[in-house]
DNA sequence: TTATATACAAACACTGATGTATGTAAACAG
DNA sequence: CTGTTTACATACATCAGTGTTTGTATATAA
């Protein structure tokens, strides 16, 4: 019994997907081999090598399905309803994707294999470059909000939107990286919320 | 000509150690092999495992090399002088820790390794805790210097020392992450020092 | 002075992973 | 209904890396 269906086909390509992301968690990108990952899907390294050509190909497929989409929340949620309450549309972005993080399993996995799942050499340190892209990104946008933000008073007197729009995009990081590694749950995932209202009311004029 | 002495084998062991974060920072520690090591410290494969019974543990030691000197310095800044100023202390310890990284090339290429050429499994699954542990008592020890500056009347009226504390230590490992991506150092080295003013300044009465 | 331990180099055995090539049954196009 | 392509499974060839073992010249202890 060989030859799916096209859709039968598609539905296996997903299974290998979701099944490197498994094996990508457990035993990190470098050391999961293509065995691992069929076994995991429940087929040969055959079918693995017939959808993608190597490991890397694999791997930019499950990274982009998933953060593409996730990208798209983050634009659209910062540059929405900025102008009315540019500072809640700011809370709402960080609350937002770690709501995210806390709903989806397969994002969080993600994430996780990102930060301390992976090594960035070589085909995958093309990778870095889109992250710092899409970093800037979400700078220019929060800045934006800040700018707003002053304009409409809401902003102590004296603070600069662009070092303001860093220093909470550093937040941001440390937030997710911490968020991550905090595997356990005990320590900083209960606090996530209250950190970033206490980080917005920083600002709040 | 075999057998050195003993400070001569001292040396090659160091050596070793200095090649083994060489080749991990431009190969990623999974991939470098103990080949790769030994090579660039022009030795052979046999120096390596006379002096190290495997890669892991060579990993360890050229960790804790530079490592451990770096978080007892950590721990004296934030805890000396602490008394007279602690916001500044703070700075002090944010900026002088910028400041390490941009001096010492060995300390800045292991903070490199770590966070974006490592990955957390099996053997190295451990080092995660201890990065964890080790922010347990950076977080303490900034969330005292807040309370100290709470009590001098130094902060604004509401804030709470904890919360302060965990968000500077989200800016902070924000800022080593984005400071250490950063290579090609046109984004975010330069305004380093510039952003932890601008953090510290939103704190002060 | 001699015996032994040291600090490696060189050689060996073994395993595991990769990529490819081949086989094949069923889907699909005509 | 038939030829061709698809979606895999299976088998093969190759190689790279690991850990270990052996060899050896010399430092060092006695």
């Amino acid at each position: 019994m060989v030859r799916k269906t096209k859709e039968e086909a598609q539905l296996t390509r997903q299974q290998i997907i979701d099944a490197a992301r498994e094996v990508f968690l457990t035993r990190g990108v470098n050391r999961t081999t293509m065995q691992d990952i069929a076994r995991q899907a429940g087929v040969t390294r055959g079918a693995v090598y017939w959808h993608f050509s190597n490991k890397s190909e694999l791997f930019h497929a499950m990274r982009e399905q998933v953060f593409l989409p996730l990208i798209d929340r983050m634009d659209d949620t910062l540059l929405v309803a900025q102008m009315e309450n540019p500072l809640a549309s700011i809370e709402q972005f960080l609350c937002g994707t770690i709501q995210t993080l806390e709903e989806s399993a397969p994002i969080r996995e993600m994430y996780e294999i990102m930060m301390i799942k992976c090594e960035y050499v070589d085909e995958f340190s093309d990778v870095l470059q889109q992250i710092l892209s899409n970093c800037s990104g979400i700078i220019d946008n929060i800045e934006l909000a800040y700018r707003r933000a002053k304009e409409q008073g809401q902003l102590h007197a004296g603070q600069d939107p662009a070092l303001l729009a860093i220093d909470t995009h550093l937040f941001f990081v440390g937030l997710l990286n911490m968020w991550v590694k905090d595997t356990q749950g005990s320590q900083l995932r209960p606090r996530a919320m209250q950190l970033i209202a206490s980080h917005m009311a920083l600002r709040r004029a």
